[in-house]
DNA sequence: AGCACGCCGACT
DNA sequence: GTCGGCGTGCTC
């Protein structure tokens, strides 16, 4: 036996992007660290202890001066795995970011007593039998589907099902729920492990109700936010475990460890839910593409609808779509297709045909009708036509900063004095957005016999029943109707597509299409103001020829996803320095801005092709850890660069 | 972040 | 002559 390497190689758990590589430790006689321990050590002075993870262990070390001896092994067990570890690194350099910060979001804090229980249960867990769990049969998928999608480093897009069926111990929950039951049964069935990360806790108890029918009490391992501190520990030591495992949670669970992972599936991928909202800001799409290449295992994209981002995939024959063979989609007419709208005795903006249909509706079960969230920044639309108010010269959103003003590009700064609607030559730009969420209480008294059931963001309701109701939900927060509504009105079409944001036109379709998907296959969904080919979309359920025709938009504007775009703000010192060795290395980026931020900050947007995008983002992070040196003490001073999808350059264009 | 090293003003 | 200001730089 070979006598043990004495060095180890430390990864620190700290914010700052000038410690974001690995550092050696001597490890004294006796000590006993091995990779993936949580340790302690001595930072530039031997008093001050920082905690980190062991990533690796060596006989030699590159550094120059005198080893400092790594102080204290917290927990030999391996939290960090090698393959966390990599993906870890990979997300950092693609996201220009820290892989402490990874590390931090993929890891839970210790808790000393469940990890003591664990280890003691772990010792007698070991040979467990495989899963004899039939697959599920799912109305228009064939059998051998499954095993395929599972297939190692696959990569599809499955598109779901409508509808709400009922579970065994009588509860709904959406059809779309019974192709991941099957995914996570195969996977079991195979000895193998399934994550499944769905974007909001409203997803989760669906996906869990529909799971508890392929899997044991003791195969689902459930990662939510709000779950405490020893339950997320727990459940992270869980998938330690040599045995095969469903993982279902929200973002945070993309990271989780899975013994003999044989895929991710990434339920509904366009919510923003999945845009990781804390440094590095890594999306769960992108997280689970980066595992796969580490893992091997498959990757599912689960929805209703593909995103842009997976059809773009789509078509370049990088991810395989699966569609089934049956629709249980209800009938959506778009109102301002329709016709004979005589508006007496129907509340405001709601065509008489839609108010005449949700009454007659309402005579047999419950009504949904979605309405509009508030609180989107309002940005600028053309005062005719209502199209979206944008530069000329870049395609990014214009503001108005000051009153009186012209308006600004939000991107490249440079106003425009004499705007002209692209579509009908207007030239008079006002704020959007107005009148959102006032046809709630009107709809209301237009149906003054019903109850009403309202479901939103503070006011949580899951699932009602098939009784007669009007269940007012504000997007994403629509409950489940037992048996499917009989009817659903999507209000407020128009607001939701004039949006500022790059991804309004996706956001509304998914929204839409969730709604609908909700909606009893024999019942009907009234959209309400919306025209052209998003209305002709939304009737049909056909979207190929609209999310085509918007990446061939993006394309040509250079945008999202048509390429990858990064912004760099913080003083404008730091900034010009990024900007000018980006034009040096890479000729072929393209930089907008500055924009000036206020408060002594400036701001640049880094447009490049994913050809080089490893070579960009990998140069960005280096830039960014050598720059950290030179910051001021003040902490509003520093760089800040953020590798954008468009929800995440969205985010950022509304500070 | 901390904590060292380093080069200019008022003090026993 | 020296004590100490915090500007600048680094952390195995």
């Amino acid at each position: 036996m070979s006598p043990p390497r004495r060095i180890a190689q430390v990864i620190l758990d700290t914010r700052l992007p000038q410690l974001d590589r690995v550092f050696d430790y001597e490890l004294l006689d006796g000590v006993v660290a091995p990779i993936g321990a949580k340790v302690k050590v001595p930072l530039r002075s031997q008093k001050s202890l920082s905690s980190g993870y062991v990533v690796g262990l060596s006989d030699s070390t590159d550094h120059g001066g005198k080893l400092a001896a790594l102080a204290e092994v917290t927990t030999a067990v391996p939290l960090l795995s090698p393959e966390l570890w990599q993906l870890a690194e990979s997300i950092a350099n693609r996201q220009a970011g820290s892989a402490a910060d990874v590390l931090r979001l993929a890891i839970p804090p210790r808790y000393v007593r469940v990890e003591k229980k664990w280890l003691e249960g772990d010792e007698s867990a070991q040979a467990i039998a495989p899963h004899q769990v039939d697959l599920p049969v799912v109305e228009g998928y064939e059998a051998e589907v499954w095993g395929d999608l599972l297939r190692p480093q696959g990569r599809s897009a499955l598109y779901q099902s409508h509808g709400v069926v009922g579970t065994l111990d009588g509860g709904s929950v959406p059809r779309a729920t019974q192709s991941v039951s099957a995914l996570a049964a195969a996977a079991l069935r195979a000895g193998s492990s399934l994550v499944v990360v769905v974007p909001t806790w409203r997803d989760i108890a669906h996906y869990q109700d529909a799971l508890r029918a392929v899997a044991s009490e003791d195969q689902l391992s459930i990662l939510q936010a709000e779950g405490s501190p020893s339950e997320r520990y727990g459940n992270y030591l869980r998938g330690l475990s040599p045995r095969p495992v469903v993982v279902l949670g929200t973002r945070h669970a993309v990271f989780a460890p899975a013994w003999n992972l044989a895929g991710i599936v990434v339920v509904d991928d366009a919510d923003s839910a999945h845009a990781e909202p804390l440094s590095p800001y890594a999306h769960t799409r992108d997280v689970a593409l980066l595992r796969q290449q580490i893992e091997k295992c498959a990757v599912v994209f689960a929805s209703l609808l593909p995103s842009l981002s997976v059809k773009r995939w789509i078509d370049q024959g990088y991810v395989v779509a699966h569609a089934p063979s049956v629709t249980y989609r209800a009938q959506v007419i778009p109102t301002e297709l329709s016709v004979g709208m005589d508006r007496d005795q129907a509340p405001a903006r709601l065509p008489s045909q839609a108010f005449r249909a949700a009454k007659e509706a309402l005579s047999q079960g419950p009504v949904l009708v979605q309405v509009f969230r508030a609180g989107y920044s309002s940005g600028l639309a053309c005062a005719s036509c209502q199209e979206r108010g944008l530069c000329k010269l870049c395609h990014g959103p214009l503001r108005i900063v000051s009153e009186g003003q012209h308006p600004l590009c939000t991107w490249c700064g440079v106003p425009d004095a004499a705007w002209r609607c692209a579509a009908c030559s207007g030239r008079e730009l006002t704020p959007r957005g107005r009148g959102i969420g006032r046809t709630i209480s009107d709809i209301g008294k237009a149906f003054p016999t019903v109850p009403v059931v309202r479901s939103d963001g503070e006011n949580r309701v899951l699932e009602v029943s098939s009784k007669p109701a009007l269940v007012i939900a504000t997007r994403g927060a629509e409950p489940l109707a037992e048996g499917g509504y009989r009817a659903a009105l999507l209000l407020d079409g128009a607001a939701m597509l004039s949006r500022e944001s790059l991804g309004a036109l996706e956001d509304s379709l998914h929204a839409w299409e969730r709604a609908i998907s909700l909606v009893h296959s024999t019942g009907v969904a009234y959209l309400m103001d919306v025209t052209d080919a998003p209305a002709l979309a939304v009737a049909s359920g056909r979207y190929e020829h609209l999310l085509a025709h918007e990446l061939s938009e993006r394309s040509a504007l250079r945008l999202p996803p048509a390429i990858r775009l990064a912004s760099v703000s913080g003083p404008p010192h730091l900034v010009v320095q990024v900007r000018e060795r980006m034009g040096e290395m890479f000729p072929a980026v393209d930089v907008l801005g500055p924009v000036d931020m206020g408060g002594g900050s400036i701001r640049i947007i880094v447009r490049f092709p994913y050809a080089d995008a490893h070579l960009v983002t990998g140069e960005l992070r280096a830039l960014r850890n050598k720059l950290a040196l030179s910051y001021g003490r003040n902490p509003t001073q520093r760089l800040r660069i953020v590798v954008d999808d468009p929800d995440r350059l969205d985010a950022l264009l509304g500070e």
